[in-house]
DNA sequence: CTATATATACATGCATGTATGTTTGTACCG
DNA sequence: CGGTACAAACATACATGCATGTATATATAG
């Protein structure tokens, strides 16, 4: 009920989305009130409502504290000097499975999306989700381009297939690991796992333009 | 209001599983109101609770008539003579592929089921999803040692890997499509996806035991 | 002293579940 | 074969609770 002291403030602000992290992991986002983020972390509604304008911002500002990392990663693989462009290809995938089996609050934000929310067009923070989703999409399509005039990929790759089949690829593993975490040690297999993929995608006959 | 004939309360009940599909589809499992689908079924809320016990028996019934097709399509490819186990595989990843592109049903009960319900432990009926998801692992994985004896996969992969990596393509190629069904025509590429995949598994150095 | 950083109190609405009403097929009985 | 009783197949009404949003109180750091 008191004012904090200079970075206190910060604090319960991180407090908060780390109790959101936990409870809508756990409840699911929808079935999760405010009270309970609030209560986990310590405090009352009074500290969301003054942090974030609602739910949705709530909500919001956890996934992108969560996603910063693998942007960040994204970013700086996509504007790296482009000497082996497969290499880079295959060491920004293992680094998304690793980073997602290995650091908690990685596993935590994307099990959230995948398994313990609603995509609805009314919380219209999807539609900015779906923004970053294409530009993912746009700057692996670069490197996969690289890849073909670099010689790494056959040249009768279709740029745009070959993009959804690696994201779905992705997508679909640490989708179904986080359903059940405890089948296998995707950080450990992670190499093993992208290497057969990709030894699919180099091989001739894959996915032709036609 | 009145009794109604023979098998017109039949004709209801998959009336008010249709309206399900196309609210929970549109809305959201959660933020559907019971009385959303009662109308869109032209009925009321008291007919829903004639025909289920609750709203968790309702999207359970609406899941099971939705993977019907899909379970029989397994089922019937992993009793079938093997007489080449590679073969048989490829013609389930396309078959699942091509349903869910096609077939307007199909595609709808995986888009709630991946982008439109939360997965909560409350709900007791994801138990029965996550049994079901186990059995079609274990005939997946069926199949794939079959292809490995029979010398269609190398000698040494392994078959939990080869399973994770097979389904996880799946799963993510739909969930990844459905999030933007106008990206690409899944059904007509989803030949040679599959066999941009199984090329890879089918290639030397790929999914080793160890 | 004032803006900040919360807690508390209150009003509202809505979804659920349940209880009860109502109509009408249908089977049994004579 | 005609009437009647019962139960199916819904509709309606009601009670309850809870999550949200907002308004107000309050304490303290600067």
């Amino acid at each position: 009920m008191a004012r904090k002291a200079k970075g206190e403030a910060q604090a319960t602000y991180e407090a908060l989305l780390d109790a959101a992290e936990s409870e809508f992991s756990a409840k699911g986002v929808t079935r999760t009130t405010l009270n309970d983020v609030a209560t986990a972390a310590g405090m009352t509604r009074g500290a969301i409502y003054w942090h974030f304008k609602d739910k949705g911002a709530l909500v919001q500002a956890m996934c992108d504290r969560g996603f910063l990392p693998m942007q960040a990663l994204l970013n700086e693989i996509a504007a790296s000097p482009g000497t082996d462009p497969l290499a880079a290809l295959r060491q920004m995938m293992l680094h998304m499975l690793v980073q997602v089996a290995g650091d908690p609050r990685q596993r935590t934000v994307f099990d959230i999306m995948f398994h313990h929310c609603e995509k609805n067009d009314d919380m219209a923070f999807f539609k900015n989700e779906m923004e970053k989703r294409k530009e993912c999409l746009s700057k692996l399509e670069l490197i996969v381009v690289d890849a073909i005039t670099h010689g790494s990929l056959p040249a009768n790759t279709d740029p745009m297939l070959a993009v959804q089949a690696i994201n779905g690829y992705l997508i679909g593993l640490m989708y179904e690991w986080l359903m059940d975490p405890l089948a296998y040690d995707l950080g450990q297999h992670a190499g093993a796992m992208i290497d057969c993929f990709l030894t699919g995608l180099v091989t001739r006959p894959p996915l032709r333009t036609d």
